[in-house]
DNA sequence: AACTATTTATAAGA
DNA sequence: TTCTTATAAATAGTT
């Protein structure tokens, strides 16, 4: 057969069909991470490592700046509180900014869901004990996250308002696994 | 005319027109990327920066694991010793029931942000600074919270009948000792 | 967002 | 690994 019928969502069993699979697709997303880099000005590191363990990366402008720029973001609110008030303005984008952050991130987990729910149902009945107990606690676990997070999002609905914001020194969350995404509508303007 | 002709190999001119092609692009690197993770077992790092400078970034178990992984290279396989617990009740009728209430339940919040985001963005300025912080905190564990659930997902995902298949917590899935001094292949593609 | 003509990526085989 | 080729997926321009 040339080209496959349909894609599987699982993992390719057998690794050494794990590994042709890899070396067949590996320059496939290099170039598109080249072509998104070249094409849009975007900036970007990919750092990887196959299924046999071997490293690869990819940087523009270099894998080294990417990583600085990405732990100490320079629109990240200030560690000190000087020019939290000057700096009023630039922390309600950040806000904004983040804001559409987990919208975009709504969003995606949303169909992500989607799709896993329409496409497993069979063979989650194929999933061990011990699978179905860590599945079991991840649901609670986010469960409990997102009734928190709708009770704190009434409480903001349910704030006062309040003249002078400033900004804030609190820490941001710089080390896990962070996605963002633009904001929904951004100027027209140039960068 | 649909669909272009050929793919130029420089920048889209225009910020507008840049920032179009990469909103397209971007969730179609996503994919390939998260692909390449569950089907071929492996671990990667993206972090991209937007035409806008927003950053984003893509983790498979997570960016922190990849990026400690790349810079301590002897890092070895974490011991397994999870043993489920006498927790035998749950069907997984159960199991599917709270999968459920868990999408119910960010189909609402997602509406309820949409909400938020297109009556409150002039109000937000009137916050207080503590309320500011309060809901900096909150954006910062939600975004946690989803990027933490995608990685559930995807091990689910990831979760055949096969064996191997344990990347929940940020275990790894691989034993093969890793051994990077450089990259072995840096910016493929034209860059 | 949805559509569609094209281009691009890729699975299987050699 | 690289090449071929039938097929699937991504996407640029448009509505």
């Amino acid at each position: 057969m040339k080209g496959e019928t349909t894609r599987a969502k699982t993992m390719i069993e057998g690794a050494k069909a794990r590994r042709v699979a890899f070396s067949k697709q590996r320059p496939g997303l290099l170039k598109k991470a080249s072509e998104l880099c070249t094409l849009c000005a975007v900036e970007m590191a990919l750092i990887l490592f196959s299924p046999s363990g071997q490293p690869f990366s990819f940087g523009h402008p270099s894998v080294g700046a990417i990583l600085d720029r990405f732990e100490h973001p320079q629109t990240a609110c200030p560690p000190a509180t000087q020019q939290a008030q000057a700096n009023g303005d630039q922390t309600l984008a950040e806000l904004n900014k983040q804001y559409a952050d987990v919208l975009e991130q709504l969003k995606a987990e949303k169909k992500r869901a989607k799709e896993l729910r329409d496409v497993k149902p069979l063979e989650i009945q194929n999933l061990s004990f011990d699978q179905l107990m860590v599945l079991k606690k991840a649901l609670a676990d986010l469960k409990e996250n997102v009734d928190q997070r709708r009770m704190e999002l009434l409480a903001l609905e349910a704030a006062a308002p309040t003249p002078c914001a400033r900004a804030m020194d609190g820490s941001v969350i710089r080390r896990t696994d962070d996605k963002h995404s633009d904001p929904p509508k951004a100027n027209a303007g140039e960068e």
